[in-house]
RNA sequence: GGUCCCUUCGUCUAGGGGUUAGGACGCAAGAUUUUCAUUCUUGAAACAGGGGUUCGAUUCCCCUAGGGACUGCCA
């Protein structure tokens, strides 16, 4: 590889919320800069003003934010090579437009977008499909099929038109992809691609990337497979500008699919399969909402551990790996080729790993304010221990109330089969007794305790497990939660003593 | 339909001319914790098919099949 500097572009469209698809994108594109030393650049890509979102471009910010893909330049942090926004960048586009058709690498196209929709119909009727391209562009509404003074007065008269590419006939275009190795097209099986509209001065997004790339100087585009079947077009415009040989290197990573059904992983699927697929949640300006990562309890560097090993491994077997082990063993070689289907338990289980990996003390200050808001002021000291003891078997914090909800109250209900199962024959009236022996306890240590129930159920030869699991429905409302003595201590004499009686007050023998 | 891309357990993947084809998620069983979870151990589970090349192909080549992307005055 030459000495140029690494400088890549994330450039997405605002034309809605990220997709994790795009997160990946964006990730790999930050891995690759760090690695390399190099820079890591936002574009937003807003040349079609039909389809800009309001609030897409602060969602995209703030999405990278979240997951820590520091930018070096993009349109907030500014840099040498701006405005990295497309639509302020429109005086740009039209001299190079104007240079193609100078260069006859393009010619104007007056055809309305009704014409072309009557002829792609007009086509479907019979079976056979319209394109715009060599076959067919001498006989359109063109500078090449009319003559120039009807082409100089059409364009003097206002009329709206477009600009499209000339593609050449019969040339094999062969191009190298850094992780599919060389691919050919040749170019009778492409079309003249529009390149630039009158109606709003913009280019089209072959136009401005080319151009774009070109001006920022970037020296590697990395995005998704979709955009394989236009590398052959974006590498006859550089060759058409005279700058293939600078052209960057190009790298087009597999898609994401999704988890069930077919296709790649698209926006609008949603939440329809149980997990978000958008890294935050968004709100459309519709009102509609979808959940996101963020929401649902994801660790942002879960996330990025995730999205990393779909489509790259390390080759070794360690699968958790923060983010600057990720910049250090990235690489662009190690990418997968084919699609990965989005796996929403793994997903979970790399959260379940980050989760487990904290310190209960941050845990507690995450799972705090859940705690407050049900109405509960424990200390922070209190919420660490009860965190430490749970964590290990819940993904998320919101999780952990559901394992350990009580601590700060008493169950409510009793699950039923538990009840079925272990609230029966004298074990009910057993349960009176020890409240009665706990009651009288006077040191309140869970071994101390333990060693006093137990003598207790030898002394009546009862049944440890029986016993044990009927004291957990008594007091936890069910057959699940840690360590049963820790959490006698924990609740304190009064507070189990009073589940106890209450629960075989209430709780029906089976 | 056309063009291009892809194909190892259900999923994510390692591997690569001679391997008991490895790991992870999930699933199942067992152990331990005289209670729950954890943990541990074990198990089931894959080279799409057919032709070559080769002493030998899962690995290299070709074909078929399957999957996917693209096919807009969208990106």
């Amino acid at each position: 590889m030459s000495q140029r500097e690494v400088r890549v572009r994330f450039a997405p469209s605002p034309t809605g919320p990220l997709h994790i698809g795009g997160v990946r994108t964006a990730l790999f594109n930050y891995l690759f800069a760090k690695k390399h030393g190099g820079k890591f650049i936002l574009r937003i890509e807003d040349t079609d003003s039909t389809r800009f979102v309001p609030g897409a471009e602060a969602y995209i910010n703030e999405s990278l934010k979240w997951l820590g893909l520091t930018l070096d330049e993009g349109v907030a942090e500014g840099g040498p090579f701006g405005p990295y926004k497309q639509s302020e960048r429109k005086a740009i586009y039209k001299q190079y437009a104007q240079q193609l058709i100078d260069s006859g690498w393009a010619y104007y196209a007056f055809d309305t977008p009704e014409q072309l929709d009557a002829l792609r119909a007009q086509h479907e009727a019979e079976k056979s499909t319209f394109a715009y391209d060599i076959s067919t562009r001498n006989s359109l509404n063109n500078s090449l099929s009319l003559s120039d003074e009807e082409t100089k007065a059409r364009l003097l008269s206002g009329e709206s038109y477009v600009i499209r590419f000339k593609m050449p006939e019969n040339v094999d275009v062969t191009a190298r992809d850094l992780v599919r190795g060389e691919v050919t097209f040749n170019t009778n099986t492409l079309d003249d691609k529009v390149l630039y509209k009158s109606a709003d001065q913009l280019p089209t997004y072959h136009l401005a990337n080319i151009v774009d790339d070109r001006l920022m100087e970037i020296s590697h585009v990395i995005r998704g497979e979709e955009w394989l079947p236009s590398l052959p077009l974006h590498v006859m415009l550089y060759r058409a500008f005279g700058w293939e040989s600078e052209m960057p290197q190009f790298a087009h990573l597999p898609l994401i699919l999704k988890p069930s059904g077919k296709g790649k992983l698209s926006k609008r699927d949603g939440d329809k399969d149980g997990f978000p697929v958008f890294p935050l949640q968004y709100v459309s300006p519709e009102g509609e909402v979808a959940s996101g990562y963020r929401e649902s309890g994801y660790f942002p560097e879960a996330v990025n551990n995730l999205l990393a090993l779909l489509g790259w491994n390390s080759g070794t077997e360690q699968e958790i790996f923060s983010l600057d082990e990720l910049v250090n063993i990235f690489s662009i070689e190690r990418v997968n080729k084919s699609g990965a289907r989005f796996d929403p338990d793994k997903a979970k289980w790399f959260n379940h790993q980050y989760l487990v990996n904290k310190s209960d003390a941050e845990l507690a200050q995450l799972y705090l304010p859940i705690i407050r808001e049900k109405g509960f002021e424990p200390s922070l000291e209190t919420v660490t221990t009860i965190t430490g003891l749970v964590k290990e078997r819940v993904n998320f914090v919101q999780e952990l109330w559901e394992q350990s909800y009580f601590f700060f109250e008493a169950p409510s209900d009793y699950d039923d089969k538990v009840v079925k199962k272990r609230w029966k024959g004298d074990v009910p009236a057993f349960i009176g007794e020890v409240a009665a022996l706990l009651e009288t306890a006077t040191i309140w240590k869970a071994e101390e305790l333990k060693q006093q129930v137990s003598d207790l159920i030898t002394a009546k030869e009862q049944n440890f497990g029986g016993v044990m699991n009927a004291l957990r429905l008594a007091l936890v409302g069910g057959g699940f939660g840690p360590d049963l003595f820790t959490i006698i201590e924990l609740l304190g004499k009064n507070e189990t003593v009073s589940r106890l009686r209450k629960a075989v007050e209430v709780i029906p023998a089976s």
